[in-house]
DNA sequence: ATTTGTGCAAAACCTTTGCACTGGG
DNA sequence: CCCAGTGCAAAGGTTTTGCACAAAT
């Protein structure tokens, strides 16, 4: 297991390709991210390291995951936003979001409806139950000559 | 407007079918939800009707939305969990998501991807230009036997 | 009258930030 | 050496909670 690509020598390479200093709290918390690929939080991170690096601190471990999210070493998975938001419309349905106004839009299309439905009907998963699921399309509202990437929020 | 299935007199039986005390913080709130459909956070309602009634607090407006959700009148547009969790793999795909263990399992189906891809590549949006998206299927490990729903975190 | 809902303020929670110190290049 | 990275503690922002008061059935 030493050598699954997440041994701390390739680690360093590639923290040193992206012109990343390389620090034992760097390594340490890249190979806890990529190891457990359980998309955790800074906070599980925090938990899985602290007993064998109790010298590690939180705020590092928050500043880390950025760094790696900006050197395009990790991903964060986005939600809506930060907020919890609200739909007095309560049957399945797309959201179509929008990245430079954080606005929600309903989305409707009974040939991806037809689409999806159909692929869970007939798919199995295995050891899994599926109640649901949620389609959240990206965009940005407008064309792409108007490219400006505002992250406001309200 | 006035009659569109939002005025008062039908969202006071609809809360009171629910067995819910009508209040007016709860039919302002509940209203407002409804009418402008901009998926809003607690936060977003609050500053809509706080003109017209600054009396209402913020906090209100957090329980009444917790109690709409509970009966089944409004849903909350969940996001993983109120973190933000990390993914070392870049790529895109599609995330299982357990809603007793808040686990986040990635799953990669070719048929899937196959399906959604040339939906995309065919569909035309009017005036919104998709960059990304993302499916994120709920459901529980194991099967629909231990359907217990524990709210945990961490 | 009783029970449920509301408003306030405080607490809890997660995340970010400022700054002095440390350590990698 | 120097500058980027780290740790601490404090601040910031959002959501929840406890409790006394108000309102609905």
């Amino acid at each position: 297991m030493a050598n699954k690509n997440f041994d701390f020598q390739s680690l360093k390479v590639k923290l040193a390709e992206r012109g990343l200093k390389v620090t034992s709290q760097r390594l340490v918390i890249f190979q806890c991210l990529l190891k457990y690929n359980e998309h955790p939080s800074a906070e599980m991170i925090f938990e899985r390291i602290k007993d064998d690096h109790p010298s590690i601190s939180l705020a590092t471990v928050y500043k880390t995951l950025d760094t790696l999210v900006e050197a395009g070493l990790a991903k964060k998975i986005e939600s809506w936003d930060a907020l919890k938001r609200f739909d007095a419309k309560t049957e399945q349905h797309t959201h179509l979001f929008c990245i430079n106004t954080n606005e929600i839009i309903d989305f409707e299309d009974a040939e991806l409806s037809g689409l999806l439905e159909e692929y869970f009907k007939r798919k199995e998963f295995k050891n899994f139950t599926v109640t649901d699921f949620q389609l959240q399309i990206n965009g940005q509202i407008g064309d792409k000559s108007k490219s400006i990437k505002l992250k406001q929020l309200k």
